[in-house]
DNA sequence: TCTATATAGTTCGATATCAAACTAAATGGA
DNA sequence: TCCATTTAGTTTGATATCGAACTATATAGA
């Protein structure tokens, strides 16, 4: 961010052009009222092949705070794609499922998102990608440990 | 962002975890109503030595929308960050200068800015960065390219 | 010249996001 | 047992962001 630093100001200048460029085409092909936020939770829980996930782990899993969280979900719960209960083995805390309808909104989403993947299959080459994705992991990771 | 192209989706995902992780911490330590999107212009300014931007050439060069620039520079001008003429050459336009406060803003930015960067010196090696970024530079070349 | 189209900017309504401050429940120690 | 601390979640108020629809000006073509 400092011309005392171009390099790093450029590396994490890149990163926020990229991830706006991306996250804007992806929110454009999804279904009506669906956002890359929402279509993220609905996914994790297939992925990952969970049944019940609390608010926290989820807020957690994404790095976003738990009030960013609690809107998300009544969004998502609002539009019937899951469901909220009280944790019965903790009374302040919630677990969010997957309802049917979610799981179908999550198919269309994929079906939808092939198209603008494929488009950036053009482009982008396997060999680009794959160089990418190890040092990507290691600079989330080191930077996830800065946070503590 | 599909389990049919787990590299593709990989890659996007880390980008935007990366992305969020860093504004965040960035947001953090700039002054009181400081944004790293308000920074951001200011900074344009005196990087690139423009003395006056359209509000159209800024959203252009952010990647963001005509009504995203129009409230941001709004807030600016409030502050007294920067000042908005119309144009003299074109009456549907406007241009947008930076104040003395403004200069001043961004110097204070940059040095509270310095932590961070220097934290990330601390865990991210030059040589990861340095092999990121023509990678990252590729990436946001040919996706911008895709959006025509 | 006149009209159609393109461009600059704004307004509106929505979602995502954060920090700060709050309530309620769990946990741990004296 | 009781209180202090931690954790889960929410509420509030702010900024950034988008798409859609709008106004005003510029430009190009008939």
């Amino acid at each position: 961010m400092t011309p005392n630093d171009p390099l790093t100001f450029e590396v994490f200048n890149e990163i926020g052009i990229i991830q706006q460029l991306t996250s804007t085409a992806f929110a454009a092909v999804l279904p009506k009222g669906m956002t890359t936020a929402q279509f993220g939770i609905l996914n994790h829980f297939v992925r990952l092949e969970h049944d019940t996930r609390s608010p926290a782990q989820l807020a957690s899993a994404f790095q976003v705070t738990r009030p960013t969280m609690t809107s998300t979900l009544a969004r998502l719960e609002k539009s019937g794609l899951v469901t909220i209960k009280p944790d019965p083995d903790d009374g302040r805390g919630k677990l969010v499922a997957l309802t049917s309808a979610g799981r179908k909104m999550r198919e269309e989403c994929l079906q939808r998102l092939s198209g603008p993947i494929a488009d950036a299959h053009t482009v982008l080459s396997q060999e680009t990608l794959a160089k990418l994705r190890p040092l990507l992991k290691e600079v989330r990771e080191r930077l996830d440990k800065l946070r503590d």
